[in-house]
DNA sequence: CTACATGCAAACCGTTTGCACCCTA
DNA sequence: TAGGGTGCAAACGGTTTGCATGTAG
């Protein structure tokens, strides 16, 4: 598990550290995407803020993972890449963010290229709501 | 047209003061959501900044107007609310914002709130890609 | 006349940056 | 041992807030 993330690292021209080990494993064993300080809250070992948001940025870059700024969610939150397109379940209680996989919007986006005359390249679909448990407290 | 305005205060319990009608009058004429500089810029009686952003958190409580972060785009943008629901189309290049109206994803909701018990009450889908523009001046 | 609005300046806060030191390859 | 990585502290920048003053109703 920690040779896949060397690996990752070496494939990507990023030399290994215990900082990103510690980060990249953190991030890849998290369904959720996770923000700077629930990562930080997360490590066993200590990571500085700013080398947290460096490492993360350069892995965004590298495709290793991904930035997400969410509409209604106050701070930039990061998820491990893994296979598949996929779009976001968001809970407006406890600000819980689920990745969904699979997308209801080929078709829609090839039309939309025609009668915009844009070059549409990627799309990002929030949806929002409150999951099972905070729905159950709204009603008390 | 200012009467209109006016009334649209009065309505929400907002007082008529020159700053919100002007505010008022240029974000309910511009099709594309602004931030809250380019409302400054287009302003022809000086307001503060923060007057401003008062009055558009005002406005946006009160439904009037609705605020967007959007994912790459580095600021909160502001607009008027028509009728009906919309998303955005977004320019990699100049950053433009177009809304698009029209929703194909009614049913892929319903959809979703059966398979995860989510109680479902809202989406928001941003398309990203070049405007024509951008995208003859890329190939050059 | 009074409660709500505004202007101004300072605070906020998540994120970024400069720089000296450290450590991987 | 060179060049990228890290820690620390300070800066950044869009947005918010406290407070004194202004003004709509």
């Amino acid at each position: 598990m920690i040779n896949q993330y060397k690996e990752k690292l070496n494939e990507n021209g990023l030399k290994n550290t215990p900082q990103r080990l510690a980060i990249l494993d953190i991030i890849a064993n998290e369904k959720q995407p996770l923000s700077a300080e629930e990562i930080l809250s997360k490590l066993n070992i200590s990571v500085n803020l700013s080398t947290i948001y460096r490492t993360l940025d350069t892995m965004a870059q590298k495709n290793i993972i991904s930035k997400l700024e969410i509409d209604g969610v106050d701070r930039c939150v990061y998820e491990y890449n893994r296979e598949g397109h996929r779009h976001y379940l968001i809970c407006k209680g406890c600000k819980k963010i689920v990745a969904i996989y699979g997308c209801p919007l080929a078709t829609y986006e090839k039309s939309l290229e025609q009668k915009t005359e844009y070059k549409i390249d990627e799309h990002k679909l929030f949806i929002y709501g409150y999951c099972p448990d905070c729905n159950r407290n709204k009603q008390n």
